[in-house]
RNA sequence: GCUCGGAUGGUGGAAUUGGUAGACACGUUGGACUUAAAAUCCAAUGACCAUUGCGGUCGUGCGGGUUCAAGUCCCGCUCCGAGUACCA
């Protein structure tokens, strides 16, 4: 009996369907203890329309053959599959056709499904999910509205309801709160809450909610009409389509992804994934430590100091100011003196005083930031009057500061008096209160009262710094040409300048923005700021190469330790100071961060290292109240709308404009019908479009538009879901059966039962996106209880590219006198000799001449040396190229029918060959090899085998039928070990099977394949263990082995690979139970013991000849023996050997 | 630029803790069977030299090093692939 394969697959596909074999059972279905669970997942498929190719199953077929494995090995395995079904292709082709996407989607899944089934996976099918059913995504809804009911709370680290958060509103406003919350949150107490209208209030926890309606710069495509997510964009356009995508303002609801950026690095280390991949994602999340540094702004126009008279003229003059103040801390009064030594020494319990500090235009001598304590001594050279003094006082007392007096003979008089008043005082004042409801410790230096600039009633511009402690070598300040201060500080003379620069750069694209990184563009705004530090001022730029979504968007412009920074300034002559101790940076910046070498010029930090500068200013910026450590992440907060119809809908409803969620007993919300899936003639989303999507919060459902009334009849939104909405948590709804699915995600028995997927399988595209977004989900839903775990994938590997062998035709570029017209395509092999040969083509052979005159008839031909660059490479259809790169060159006119009239020069032997290249499969290829091809003509065990054994699974490789022939006649091998030897036997069941017991030998081969095959599995090695298969078959076959004793367990080991042969052999077995839940063989080292070893003997390192030797030998045996033998005597031709290496059990290497 | 992979016959790829480099398969060549073809089976197949037999030399991207012994470990490069990018 041959081994048909067609009629066994079949066979026990059907029989599989039929009985269920891989349903995954539920916890409860367990009469007694439950087996352990498996959760083996392949990444969501989205079903597209071209169906699959040879490259696609390549990662089914390994997750399938562990999910067998695992069967085997005792485990209750969960392998389901679905569809990610919404999404932008079958859009596409709606608004192409009119189609409705549903009818699409349906037919492109029937499809799939198709192509699936006939490769034989062990797919539990009972629990399919579709992200496009209304089921479904009733709970992508639900999981929406949890996101809108919680905030995060930075000092747990966790998501919580927006109860809570409004219960601590009520009681102590949002001062002391410390919640992840937008940038421009203002802060309120609980007296202001109160006072809210419904409204108010409403407006402030959108700052808060982790889902949030906010006005963002959006990536638009115009062409797609829609706004993509940061992933979506490749090199400046759209992933999908290539179009361009610009910057734009819009209302869109947002993802506070970013709360989550810490636990999802943090995260990372626990998970068995590639290093690679967790490169991705940390990069993608892109933590910096660092600082946040503030330089106060110094609008002062450079060069009209004269023209102005004196300091108190006005708020602008901080810069002349801080020379005063510096000038009076140079020069202190006697009086001044003593005191400062006494408050400098922090004598008086700790607190810090600032001398000859400026707070808006006034210098004060002492003042205590923490406490707003201000201190003047009166008298002395520093003399004022008593009007300015009162205005003075009354100044501070408005800026919140308390201020006392004392006389120039009180401080020298009695020094102690003096500081016991100033200590009670001190000790009578509240301290400030340090606000922590904002996300950024940016924004609570902000918010400190008086902090340096700010009590100086002056701005600040800060800037995020991975490098404090160049803090020393910054002589410029760079901002985004976007930043918001651009246009405060601008002074009249650059202002022409500063507007052209700032409208050009908005003016250029990200694409032309990336195209030209080397161009040095910027412009100086006139204004300066001052070095926290030095205190001497800095000129502040623009330039784009800042960009305004990083960090402040403004840049701490160190020349000497940023290759950008050292660009810009020597390109617009800005000094470029030194802080590193002999280093030279008159040609370019000293970026490395090693601790070797030592700043310099850099008062108290000279002679550290980055490691110990670091720290140190931190501390003295933080100090003087003018930076702060900080941790900044690149990861944003994920736009979440979509102005699409092929999504899920918002359960979402505005009133006065402010969003409301519509109750959970009420959902789903079904997508509406629409006449056209386009965005509607007014630029609003395809659900515009809809006539009945308004939503009755008395009836509770959705109707007609005409009824919005604004009083109970509301307008719904119009956006819809992106496609990593539904794919973010589909994990989990395959734990629970169809038929429970309606009252939860899934049981709460069945998530803890399950847990989370041990092992997940797909392509390393998703990196960045669905296994973000579907980490953060997770970790949210786990906050909030719903999940019992934290990470929704514990293992993960990404599967290689298969690459497709492209093929190509040579067309001839002909150069005639005459009809230049005619289609010529030559061989590769006559091209490649000619080209050799250094020949003119014509030249080539007799025969090859008078075929290319032939087709000229007459025509004159112009003909020079054969270059390749005289020909034009086509694709052609790999299925009409031989595994021997032959064309089948009237199939070609067939499908190609432009070519019907085209004439192709062949070899001497009639063969016309094609040159081949190794390309990623597509169809615009042609070489695209499709499954069910393969399926049909060597069958799915051959297929499953050889994807298997092209390579490892996570290495890109090329696709090459011809290989499929030595999988195939493993196959047939295999079979031919359990059948009949002998063809004349015949007959109906002639598996020739005994029942005596297996020789030693193939006891040995059989454990030797159980030992490799099993670890391999463990490894994800499958290519190895194809192999060891067939060297195993190959050994048994030698061994004429047909017991049974050898032939079951192996059936059981190769099942995982070639299910549906080893299905049938163990039913040839006699088996009449499935072959699936079969116990794995188990491993016996016994079998393997062997008592004696080929040692190869080895010369200086080079194995000469072998030995074989009992295993019992001691070292000094071996030796002996060894040396003995004619063959050393040999090699070593009388000289003494001056060592022997003996290895027992792997080699013998003498030295000589 | 940075990060992470990788480089082994004509091809896909093996080689566990450093211990017989090239397993297994494809392809190629020769042979058997056959009227013939297909299928099947057998043999050879890293390169070079020798071939009357024995055999010898060189070989894992390049240059060094460690070691009795290096594809494997260390140092320095080259090239290829992937990701990412004015990220301060």
């Amino acid at each position: 009996m041959a081994y048909d394969y067609k009629a066994i697959e079949q066979k026990w596909q059907k029989h599989w369907a039929k009985e269920q074999t891989f349903k995954a059972r539920q916890p409860q279905d367990f009469t007694g203890e439950p087996k352990p669970p498996f959760y083996v997942l392949d990444m969501f498929p989205y079903p597209s329309g071209a169906g699959l190719h040879v490259g696609h199953p390549l990662g089914y077929i390994a997750s399938d053959i562990y999910a067998r494995y695992k069967r085997h090995s005792g485990y209750n395995v969960l392998h389901p599959q679905g569809y990610d079904s919404f999404g932008l292709p079958a859009e596409q082709y709606a608004i192409q056709t009119g189609q409705h996407p549903a009818k699409t989607t349906e037919t492109n899944i029937k499809r799939y499904r198709e192509q699936l089934d006939k490769i034989g996976f062990s797919f539990d099918w009972s629990r399919e999910v579709r992200t496009s059913d209304p089921k479904y995504y009733k709970w992508t809804q639900w999981i929406f509205i949890q996101l809108f009911e919680s905030w995060y709370d930075e000092a747990a680290q966790k998501s919580k309801p927006i109860s809570d958060l409004v219960q601590m509103f009520e009681k102590e406003g949002n001062s002391g709160v410390q919640a992840v919350c937008n940038d421009d949150t203002a802060e309120f107490s609980a007296e202001d809450w109160n006072a809210f209208s419904e409204d108010e209030k409403e407006q402030h926890l959108l700052n808060y909610r982790l889902t949030y309606l906010a006005e963002t710069e959006v990536n638009w495509c115009p062409a797609l009409g829609t706004v993509l997510a940061n992933d979506e964009i490749v090199n400046g356009v759209s992933e999908r389509g290539g179009h361009p995508v610009v910057r734009k303002k819009m209302k869109q609801w947002s993802m506070r992804i970013s709360a989550f950026a810490e636990r999802l690095l943090s995260g990372l280390d626990d998970l068995d994934w590639s290093e690679s991949l967790k490169e991705t994602q940390k990069n993608w999340i892109g933590k910096s430590v660092g600082a946040l540094v503030k330089f106060p702004i110094l609008s002062f126009p450079k060069g009209e100091e004269n023209t102005k008279s004196g300091y108190m003229t006005g708020s602008n003059n901080s810069y002349l100011l801080l020379e005063k103040a510096k000038e009076n801390r140079n020069h202190p009064t006697e009086a001044e003196k003593a005191l400062w030594t006494q408050l400098r020494g922090k004598k008086l319990s700790g607190y810090k005083f600032k001398q000859q500090h400026l707070i808006g235009d006034y210098i004060a001598d002492f003042v205590c930031l923490s406490k707003s304590l201000v201190i003047e001594v009166d008298g002395g050279y520093h003399n004022e009057t008593k009007e300015y003094d009162e205005e003075s006082t009354e100044f501070l007392n408005s800026k919140g500061f308390e201020v006392i007096r004392f006389k120039n003979e009180e401080v020298i008089g009695n020094i102690d008096e003096v500081l016991e008043q100033i200590q009670n005082k001190l000790d009578s004042l509240p301290s400030y209160k340090k606000n922590q409801t904002s996300k950024t410790s940016e924004a609570s230096i902000d918010k400190k009262p008086l902090s340096l600039g700010e009590g100086q009633g002056e701005r600040t511009i800060s800037a995020f710094t991975t490098r404090p402690d160049t803090i020393f070598g910054v002589s410029f300040i760079t901002l985004a040409p976007e930043h918001d201060l651009v246009s405060e500080i601008t002074t009249p003379e650059q202002r022409e300048a500063v507007d052209t620069y700032v409208k050009a750069a908005a003016r250029r694209s990200e694409r032309e923005r990336m195209a030209d990184v080397k161009s040095i563009t910027g412009v100086f705004t006139g204004a300066f700021a001052e070095h926290p530090l030095t205190h001497k001022p800095i000129p502040i730029w623009i330039g784009d190469y800042v960009l305004a979504s990083y960090g402040t968007g403004a840049v701490m412009a160190v020349p000497c330790g940023d290759q950008r920074d050292h660009d810009f300034a020597k390109h617009f002559d800005i000094p470029i100071p030194n802080v590193f101790e002999g280093i030279d940076i008159s040609e370019e910046a000293y970026t490395d961060k090693t601790n070797a070498t030592k700043i310099a010029n850099s008062d108290f930090l000279n002679g550290l290292g980055v490691l110990e500068a670091i720290p140190k200013a931190i501390k003295a910026l933080a100090d003087m109240g003018a930076g702060d450590k900080k941790i900044n992440y690149r990861l944003r907060d994920a736009v979440f709308s979509r102005q699409r119809y092929w999504g899920e809908p918002f359960p979402v409803y505005y009133v006065n404009d402010l969003p409301k969620m519509i109750a959970e007993q009420h959902l789903p919300l079904e997508l509406p019908e629409v006449e056209k899936y386009l965005p509607t003639e007014d630029g609003a989303p395809p659900l515009g479009r809809a006539t009945d999507w308004a939503w009755d919060t008395e009836a509770n459902q959705v109707v007609s538009n005409v009824k919005i009334d604004h009083k109970s009849v509301f307008p719904l939104e119009l956006n819809t879901m992106p496609g990593w909405a539904g794919s973010s948590w589909y994990l989990f709804r395959y734990m629970e059966e169809q038929n429970n699915r309606d009252q939860h995600i899934a049981s709460e028995e069945a998530l803890n039962y399950w847990k989370n997927v041990d092992l997940y399988i797909g392509g390393s595209e998703h990196a960045t996106g669905h296994l973000l977004y579907s980490r953060f989900w997770t970790k949210f839903l786990n906050d909030r209880g719903v999940l019992p775990v934290e990470e929704p994938f514990k293992k993960l590997i990404n599967q290689g590219m298969i690459l497709g062998e492209s093929a190509f035709v040579y067309r001839w570029n002909l150069n005639v006198r005459g009809d230049n017209s005619k289609t010529i395509f030559v061989s590769k092999s006559i091209i490649d000799k000619s080209i050799e040969r250094g020949i003119n083509l014509i030249d080539y052979s007799e025969a090859f001449a008078s075929q290319v005159y032939n087709i000229l008839d007459g025509d004159q031909l112009i003909s020079s040396k054969t270059q390749i660059s005289h020909f034009s490479p086509l694709h052609v259809d790999v299925s009409l190229v031989n595994t021997s790169n032959q064309l089948d060159i009237e199939g070609l006119k067939k499908i190609k029918p432009e070519f019907k009239d085209a004439h192709f020069i062949t070899n001497e032997d009639g063969k016309f060959l094609v040159s081949r290249e190794v390309e990623k499969m597509s169809k615009s290829k042609f070489n695209v090899v499709n499954p069910d091809d393969v399926c049909e003509e060597y069958g799915a065990d051959s297929l499953r085998l050889y994807e298997m054994f092209l390579g490892p699974i996570e290495q890109a490789k090329p696709w090459n039928t011809a290989g499929l022939s030595g999988v195939h006649n493993f196959l047939k091998k295999l079979w031919k070990l359990y059948s009949s030897q002998d063809p004349s036997q015949g007959g109906e069941s002639d598996f020739q099977i005994s029942n005596q017991p297996a020789s030693k030998e193939s006891l040995k081969t059989l454990h030797k394949t159980i030992k490799k095959v099993t670890q391999d599995i463990e490894d994800f090695s499958f290519n190895t263990s194809v192999s060891t298969f067939m060297i195993c078959v190959n050994e048994l076959t030698q061994q004429k082995c047909n017991s049974r004793e050898i032939l079951e367990p192996l059936a059981v080991l190769i099942s995982p690979y070639a299910p549906h042969i080893a299905e049938e052999l163990w039913e040839g077995l006699g088996h009449s139970e499935g072959i699936s839940e079969v116990d794995y063989p188990l491993f016996e080292e016994k079998h393997l013991k062997e008592d004696s070893k080929t040692y190869p003997i080895s010369f200086n390192g080079k194995m000469r000849f072998t030995m074989d030797l009992s295993l019992d030998l001691s070292k000094d045996d071996i030796e002996e023996i060894v040396m003995a033998d004619e063959r050393t005597q040999k090699q070593l031709e009388g000289r003494t050997p001056k060592k022997v290496i003996i290895v027992p059990g792997k080699i013998v290497n003498i030295v000589g």
